[in-house]
DNA sequence: GATTCCAAAATTATAGATAATTTTGCGAGT
DNA sequence: ACTCGCAAAATTATCTATAATTTTGGAATC
């Protein structure tokens, strides 16, 4: 119906619900039923089965036969888990990428930084924190890598904005700082180990909710 | 029509094509037409659409917008990126799986290396290897960890395959060993360093060719 | 002889329709 | 009041049909 810019339907379906669980605006166990997905994207359910095939590969959903697809679940282990497997694949990918860096990609990975420390919500920290992240592995030219390293980050993403719903206070980025710093020096070894230690940063950290207590989240960083 | 198992359709579609994509029985850069594999399997394209993307997903097969899924292509490059990021994972599992692995778990993964020592052809020696690698990282009990290491397991025999075609020698591996040695002693460090360094292996070698000459292939181990 | 163009055939992508299964709601029985 | 079971509604999974796009084959042209 609508003029589409060459960017298939199951693609653009799948995008969409993607970032809609990412941000948490469709709730972990939540259904997915097709032809309700269908109409909204006044399309036919055979594109929707093809989107949630996708998110699924994705992990960002689960389906059981016959009894329909739902947003994929998570705990504190699985954030663990994808916290490791980032540490392990981005260290990789920037081994590779570590003698391709220019200086400009250093300076706009820089940019990306200072883009984070200044972010008034979790959602453009998230942002700019992403593109640093991807700016320094990118050169790895390793294509399933970064892929799998991208899935991880949505993964990611989904734990941070479920932990800081409301409220946010921006902090500067030290690790950041000393990775870039690392890498301008030439010393890849050194970067590839504070970014290890820095994407399986997670602790636990006493959060104000709207109501005026405390409660303990746990607390991703990077 | 025939009664089904309760797998699913797209499921056993896509398991089915899998093999024959990393047995080699399809070539790279070949198309996958849906009514064809449609009316092999008796079914309709929308299951296979399905099948489809799941391919994809895996990294078995590439798809261009309205011009059809082929076979994916693959180069020593790639080969090389699957066997780092192989690398990566298996240590990050098997550093995880050390404590809980039993003697139990360590017989039988000496059985399965016996078992690839004595294949009489690749496919076997492939089966066991991958039984083998499945069975020490396995108690490290992270499911998307161990999704992940499966579809490179996929990949990196797809290349085997490919490499040896028709020849084929059974040599003991002494790496295999080595690594349960380690895991017996209670050293799971240095079980990883073996680990990491036997997946990476990839040499090159000449290869004795149907019509009588040699070529140079390149050699996977792991 | 090679190339370009056009029409026919094949193929992809989506829609609409149908069968089968699961979920839901309500009433009977305990 | 609670549970069990059955019937109605909703939903999934698949098939058939249709529209749109790409590939293919051959004839006309340079």
């Amino acid at each position: 119906m609508a003029k589409e810019k060459s960017e298939t339907l199951p693609v653009r379906i799948s995008r969409v619900l993607a970032e809609r669980i990412i941000s948490g605006q469709i709730e972990p166990g939540a259904r997915l039923r097709q032809d309700h997905v269908a109409v909204e994207f006044g399309a036919s359910h055979v594109p929707v089965r093809e989107a949630f095939q996708r998110l699924e590969a994705q992990g960002l959903a689960v389906s059981e036969p016959r009894r329909g697809v739902r947003v994929a679940a998570f705990d504190l282990r699985e954030v663990r888990e994808v916290a490791e497997m980032r540490a392990a694949l981005e260290v990789l990918a920037l081994r590779h990428a570590g003698p391709h860096l220019t200086r400009a990609m250093l300076d706009e990975a820089e940019e990306a930084t200072r883009a984070g420390d200044n972010s008034p919500d979790v959602r453009a920290w998230e942002e700019a924190n992403r593109r640093f992240h991807r700016l320094i592995v990118t050169p790895c030219a390793m294509p399933r890598l970064l892929a799998a390293i991208d899935d991880l980050h949505a993964a990611s993403a989904r734990f941070l904005f479920s932990a800081w719903r409301s409220d946010w206070e921006a902090r500067t980025d030290h690790d950041h700082r000393a990775i870039l710093a690392a890498l301008r020096a030439g010393q890849v070894d050194e970067a590839a180990i504070i970014l290890a230690r820095h994407v399986q940063w997670i602790g636990s950290k006493p959060v104000r909710t709207a109501a005026g207590g405390t409660r303990d989240v746990f607390a991703i960083q990077g």
